[in-house]
DNA sequence: AATGAATGAGGCTTCATTCAT
DNA sequence: TATGAATGAAGCCTCATTCAT
């Protein structure tokens, strides 16, 4: 049963990878299954998944689920009572969980239009979840109006996204700015907007 | 040669519909002819288009050439005085041309890492004059070094682009933040940053 | 009407030279169109044929029409008084005319089995008249019975056919005796039989 | 594993009769399938072939290889001593052995263009072999020179091989001369070209 | 007579899935 | 639980042929 459980998740390991780089109809499952360590061709994966969709939909389960599950970050920083660190620690968290997520971000660009019964709301409310969270954040951190801590989010949390995004999704480098650098812009920026507000 | 034409262009356009709703592969031949109204099946498409890649490619290439072709937006507004006029003019530029390009965005997300060649640098070539010309029009109406002009636009058409990325990649909504206030509170943001630099 | 004709013809000759060398399967009615210099694919063969297989059997019928059409050597060389002379003649005029027709050949060799009304007697007739009519003329000018005549030729002229039917239907070079030699072995080996008998 | 062999061979069977027939081109996987008793149309064929040329090349091989090793038969007649009935021997042999691969002729001419790499030197090998062999013989048996016993050998295997050539790949009968009075007529005309040499 | 376009049929191959072992 | 084999469906593509111009 140990075995099971480990074949189990090498078979999930092997079809998020190859999902996430050749997308879920560019991957049999006899290529999931030679990466699994079965026998290609052999069928074995359907003693642990009903279907090649159920297997997708068990991968997603899994990120989702940990990401739903992380300890809002948000809470962690609250009260330390220096905004511009705060907010430099927040880009960072952003930039690495995205980071850690490119197999996510990439299975989820390519199939969620075409199989939107998989994500089933998961996705939605992560990312609502967040950019809310982050609205949070800024109206005890910074004493904003719960309308305009919600309108800066949007901008501000888009702005860390699309620097993961666009390099993950279309495997282009917009520019040669470090990431240093762009934290240090955009926290400057956040840093302008609140304390004016 | 009228309806050879008309039939090519036909093809294209329901090609592209649907490699961005379904996917390259989610996408069969028979479909395309079907929407163009060829006989499905019967291979009308190969009088026109070579290969199914090939197919893909003429469709990038439409798109790419007609992006590429847009008179340099940021040219239109040099001068005018007014930098909040300009930069919300910019929003609602970068939001309607991403609006525009829904189609070529899914695509691109989908098919760029398992076909690379398809997009031979086209993309990338695309993606990096945007964010430098945004750049270039910073320098030369808010008076910044090059440098600090490059940091604020990645920052800045960032957190544009991000506005439409998310709900075209991932049908998903992240506020309820209209694009009006949106637009605004994007501008008000860039402003602070520019002025105090 | 003139060049009508000549079209027909090229159309013809392209048909035969690619049916040999790939095959009538292997052969597409657009690839004969190209070699005949009409627009590929535009069909414009069958303002001169009806079917493609009504080009090989026209093919076909002009090989075999000429083929019959020779006059018959042996009365050429009929009481030249010299039967080395005459044997060796005959050899050499065989390989030739073997030579000349390796386009018919490889396309009989191909297409007699799945094809056979094609070939319609026509074949047959020219194998066996070429067979007795070499006995006929072993019979004239050797004095043998026309029995005894009749073994001789099927060796005798099986040995010259050999010769070319090996090297133009398999591709392969059974030894390296020089065409010459492989003559004046033959004539010796008819000598001998035929004075003995 | 027991099935699968036997599958396998079932395949490669009806394979390479219907290729005899109908050409390789001229056969259908399909038609492959339901002669092996698979469901046609389903592609069983490609659990053990992964093409249909390597059909084509494992069919060939298993010919070829059975040829390659037969025992030379040159060497069961040296020394009986009776050059008349070696020879008889040897010529029935070369008819019998014509018969039983007359499926490997009719493939090899109408493939061995088409499909140069799928023999790739083994048919050569076997003729020059089977030319040379005959040759090595005559010198042992006859005392003929190697040059001498390589040009009779050319004239008389070739008569030999003629004699199913042209009825087995141009499905046509030259003359009504039977077996027996052919291989009598080439064992004399044999026997008087050796002995004078 | 030639061309551009379209069509119907079919061919090779892939693949998710099932089943007996 | 894993495997070898088989199956039905579908996908891409080719091709002979027809038709309107």
């Amino acid at each position: 049963m140990a075995t099971a459980t480990l074949t189990r998740d090498r078979i999930l390991d092997a079809a998020m990878e190859l999902f996430s780089e050749n997308g879920f109809r560019g991957t049999s499952i006899t290529q999931i299954e030679t990466a699994a360590g079965l026998t290609p061709g052999a069928g074995g994966i359907y003693h642990h998944f009903r279907t090649k969709e159920s297997l997708l939909e068990a991968g997603l389960a899994r990120h989702l689920d940990r990401l739903l599950a992380l300890r809002d970050i948000t809470k962690l920083m609250a009260g330390l009572g220096d905004l511009r660190a705060e907010l430099m620690l927040m880009a960072r968290y952003v930039l690495s969980e995205m980071d850690n997520e490119q197999t996510l971000l990439r299975i989820l660009a390519t199939e969620s239009r075409s199989r939107p019964h998989v994500l089933d709301g998961g996705v939605e409310e992560l990312v609502r979840r967040s950019y809310s969270g982050f609205a949070g954040w800024l109206v005890d951190e910074a004493n904003l109006t719960r309308e305009r801590a919600e309108r800066i989010a949007v901008v501000g949390l888009g702005a860390l996204l699309s620097a993961r995004l666009i390099p993950t999704l279309f495997s282009v480098t917009p520019t040669d700015v470090s990431d240093e650098d762009f934290v240090k812009t955009w926290v400057e920026m956040m840093v302008r907007t609140i304390e004016e507000s």
